[in-house]
RNA sequence: GGGCGUUUAGCUCAGUUGGUAGAGCGUCUCCCUUACAAGGAGAGGGUCAUAAGUUCGAGUCUUAUAACGCCCACCA
């Protein structure tokens, strides 16, 4: 690192410069590799593996840099950290992109052929697997990038090779026949989650049935009318007297001529629509189920890409096209046939395909799924017993109600790019058998359809770690790992897959705590998406505002409660400024440094002000430590910047200068502030990592005890600060307080009576002795910092006219004001005083008359209340005498 | 239909076990005082959505209501 001369350093923040050179610094000494024969604890975390299709978004930037402020928190407090970092191969996103790219070449998929294909779509994800980590970089990320995964890498292949066959073998993977919900557009199987429900407008058309071999028909309403060429049955309730005449005869299916019986069955609602419901189990989830309870063979009618089928049941004008037109024409048949009787407005939900947003299809096919209800078992129990805790505690109910309520999970996915299913046909006899290697490609032929990408990122916490190697050194140390962090809208995607998984393969928890943060949202409270146009880049904000700035402000936006983030690029000034206060307020200590030595601070000479601040300090940390345990981690980015910029720039820094120019206080004094500069950047590191990591390095004797032990010198690498009882000052911290208020007090009295602040004025204090004996320690602060010329006491019956007065504690400060000020105007100032105490005072004796309160409070409050009500009354005495003497 | 969240200063939001409300931005006034104008000093601003209840005491606990948002389920 070079040194700078401290005198040169500029007198406005250069984040990016500093940045820069700061992320190298750590990674060419390697800081942020982590050690597993280390005999440190372990605390380690995985990163949500981002898509390797993906560019680096707001999203990532705060689920990222809470990861990292936990990370570099328990590095400085002692643990052996491990963050590895990592990407996700993303199957349909993936995928997506490619044939996007080769649509534009007016090619497909098919043209190239899957070994083609596949080997295009390895080489952009290779190109662009680096990219968002890289981006990472740019967050100040201390990730441990020799340990890069990658979910479709041969570690993670080979460990979902090895659930696949275990679970397979356990009977929790099975392959069938059932109605799955299929994306048209993708031409795959997706599962449950990946399906999202839509409210549309849509129409219920109420078709005639007409009655085999005799007059009369059966109404049946429907949303979708050309599936009708599907139909097996028309279903009524057993019990409903409307048709209970009709059950077991047969109608015609319209337009097509087909007969299917009139069937009695629960599931039919006797209030909705007519009543009589048409069964088409080929391609509804409820019609499957009825249909199989009837021994009803289902009919398909609409293929793959969600076109009609060229079949003998489907009329020949419709084949091939697709549903929409399909429907369009069938109502048109049907209206002319006569058979169509009502349309009537519906509004409805839709299933759509999460990733392509296409109408997904109910589609009778053959997939492979996992049983889900075994599984589960012991996933409830371990969040249940508090093996696993979610952070918001609310987070638990919605997972285990979805868990409770779990169904099989559909893993095979009819596309090229991911985990291809180890399960073999043979050639000649059709056997098919599950195992981790082809026996003999000549004989058997591998099963086409890959796993559901959240299959392979289920197994990320323990397949990155070596699994199924569980004596590998990183499995040993850093397995489980301590805290999962990520957004609440990926809860059943992945962190209940993983804990499934984990608990199933590794018998242990993947980690204990899981938490959950907001989501970020634009200024309007929307969702980001490119096509809103409403994304804000964070590569952007750091070239603007810089990364620290970025991560304090996302930090301080957290709420524990875990609320979404509204952000807008002016939002990160904040961060920006409080920055560039951290550098200034390093610059004027670093540039009054000369003289110091390495010696601790002199405790035998601190001051009154000195104790307080390092009170505070303690206190600060303290209360930091707390906050950052128990995940409160916006607060200590408040608790933080209140206390570097209101106490220690606002008032200890000034106060300081005054010690400075006191020889015999100067040296002790910049020892304090020394002390209080590095363990305030020890504290924010983890938030800001760059600017502490730049200024701390600058600081005199600042890591002389890491240099010794022959490590490199670096905040990241320094201890913690924690609370510690030498550094408690609890009398002299509150004694401060008159400082604070005489202060003020004498500025407010400044600014109302408009006086210049070139005019210094003469003060009086009027004191009992205690507080007098304070007031001449902090003499020389009142002069400098309130522009006082001299200080005088004043007995308590001595009267002042003439004059305006601060009532401060139980002193009073009295400022000859002649020929200065209007005094009616001071009189009509302090009677405002005065009422104000008053109905202060008339509410607490309200409350001290009560007897219920006297006797079921707490006696310190009574205490307290009698004690402020004394206080008041004698501040109230104060500005009475004060009125008297301004009249 | 079930569940969850939100409603506090002009704006955006904090507020951990109940003890008469805080921050940032914005507003008003003064100041380029030798760390910082991305700054300093001072000030103003809130019947904590509504209604009832528990309590000596409620932003905080209970119940109901309203508005907005999210999740799950899904009847054709």
């Amino acid at each position: 690192m070079p040194t700078k001369n401290i005198n040169d350093l500029p007198t406005v923040y250069n984040a990016l410069e500093t940045e820069s050179e700061i992320y190298k610094f750590w990674e060419d000494n390697g800081l942020f590799k982590a050690d597993a024969d280390s005999q440190k604890p372990a605390y380690s975390i995985v990163i949500p593996p981002p898509n390797v299709t993906g560019v680096l978004h707001m999203g990532h930037a705060l689920d990222e840099t809470l990861q990292d402020i936990l990370i570099r928190y328990h590095r400085m407090s002692g643990y052996e950290t491990l963050w590895l970092p990592g990407t996700d191969h993303a199957g349909i996103a993936t995928q997506n992109v490619v044939e996007k790219n080769l649509r534009a070449e007016g090619l497909s998929r098919y043209d190239l052929g899957r070994e083609k294909f596949l080997e295009k779509t390895w080489e952009w994800a290779n190109a662009h697997k680096s990219r968002i980590l890289d981006q990472c970089k740019r967050l100040g990320a201390s990730f441990d990038r020799s340990r890069e995964r990658f979910t479709f890498d041969k570690g993670c292949s080979d460990a979902v090779k090895e659930v696949f066959v275990r679970l397979y073998e356990q009977g929790l993977i099975y392959k069938g026949k059932y109605i799955v919900n299929w994306c048209p557009r993708c031409n795959s199987a997706i599962s449950d989650v990946e399906t999202e429900y839509v409210t549309e407008h849509g129409h219920m058309w109420e078709i005639s049935y007409p009655l085999k071999n005799e007059s009369g028909a059966i109404i049946v309403a429907t949303t979708r009318p050309e599936t009708m060429f599907g139909d097996v049955a028309i279903a009524v309730h057993p019990s409903d007297k409307k048709y209970s005449e009709l059950i077991g005869k047969k109608v015609i299916v319209p337009l097509s001529g087909r007969e299917i019986p009139i069937i009695a069955d629960e599931y039919v609602d006797k209030t909705f629509g007519t009543g009589a419901v048409k069964i088409t189990p080929a391609h509804d989830p409820n019609d499957f189920e009825v249909g199989k309870r009837h021994g009803l063979k289902p009919i398909w009618v609409i293929d793959e890409t969600g076109k009609m089928k060229e079949c003998a049941e489907v009329p020949k004008e419709l084949h091939g096209l697709d549903r929409y037109a399909a429907r369009e024409k069938v109502v048109g048949m049907l209206s002319y046939e006569n058979f169509l009787l009502r349309i009537k407005d519906h509004e409805h939900n839709v299933g759509k395909c999460q990733r392509c947003g296409t109408t997904i299809e109910p589609l009778l096919s053959e997939q492979w799924f996992v049983k889900m209800k075994p599984l589960a078992k012991e996933a409830i129990a371990a969040v249940k017993d508090g093996r696993i805790k979610f952070i918001p505690e609310r987070w638990e109910k919605n997972y285990l109600g979805w868990m409770e309520n779990i169904r099989d999970w559909c893993i095979s996915r009819q596309l090229w790019w991911g985990h291809q299913i180890p399960a073999y046909h043979n050639k000649k006899t059709g056997e098919m058998i599950v195992a981790k290697q082809n026996p003999d490609p000549n004989l058997w032929e591998q099963e086409t359809d890959v796993l559901d990408t959240w299959f392979s990122s289920g197994l990320w916490p323990f397949s990155t770690m070596g699994w199924p190697n569980t004596e590998s050194k990183d499995f040993k140390k850093f397995y489980p790992t301590t805290t999962l962090v990520t957004g609440f809208d990926i809860i059943f995607f992945w962190v209940a897959r993983m804990i499934t998984m984990g608990l199933e393969f590794t018998g242990k928890a993947p980690f204990s705590t899981v938490y959950i943060h907001g989501l970020i949202r634009d200024e309007k409270g929307q969702k980001m998406s490119k096509s809103k146009g409403n994304t804000i880049d964070p590569v952007e904000i750091i070239d603007k505002y810089g990364c620290d700035a970025l991560r304090f402000t996302m930090t301080s936006l957290c709420t524990y409660g875990g609320q979404d983030i509204k952000i807008s690029d002016e939002r990160f000034e904040y961060g920006r400024n409080f920055a560039n206060k951290i550098w200034n307020a390093s610059r004027f200590v670093l540039m009054n440094l000369d003289g110091i030595d390495n010696n601790d601070i002199d405790f035998e000479k601190l001051t009154i002000a000195d104790k307080w601040i390092l009170d505070k300090l303690n206190s600060v940390a303290k209360e930091v430590n707390e906050d950052i345990k128990t995940y409160r981690i916006g607060e200590t980015a408040h608790v933080l910047y209140d206390f570097f910029w209101n106490s220690y720039c606002d008032w200890y820094v000034e106060i300081a200068k005054v010690q400075l120019s006191d020889e015999t206080l100067k040296l002790n004094t910049q020892r304090v502030l020394r002390y209080v500069l590095d363990m305030s950047l020890r504290l924010l590191h983890p938030i800001m990592p760059h600017i502490t990591e730049r200024v701390w390095q600058l600081i005199p004797y600042c890591g002389c005890e890491q240099v010794k032990e022959s490590q490199v010198k670096a905040i990241m690498l320094a201890k913690y600060p924690v609370f510690e009882s030498r550094l408690e000052f609890p009398k002299e911290s509150k004694e401060m307080e008159l400082v604070f208020d005489t202060i003020t007090s004498l500025r407010n009295l400044r600014q109302s009576f408009n006086i210049p602040l070139s005019l210094k004025f003469d003060i009086k204090i009027v004191a009992n002795s205690e507080q007098k004996a304070i007031f001449d320690e902090i003499e020389s602060y009142i002069k400098r910092m309130a522009k006082v010329e001299n200080i005088s006491y004043a007995d308590q019956n001595e009267t002042f006219e003439k004059s305006a007065s601060a009532v401060v504690s139980s002193s009073k400060i009295i400022v000859p004001l002649e020929n200065l000020i209007d005094f009616e105007q001071e009189i009509q100032r302090q009677q405002k005083k005065f009422d104000k105490l008053d109905n202060e005072k008339k509410s607490l004796q309200g409350r001290m008359n009560n007897s219920k309160f006297v006797d079921n409070a707490p006696k310190e409050l009574v205490d307290q209340t009698k004690a402020r009500i004394d206080e008041i009354e004698i501040q109230q005495k104060n500005i009475e005498d004060l009125i008297k003497s301004l009249k």
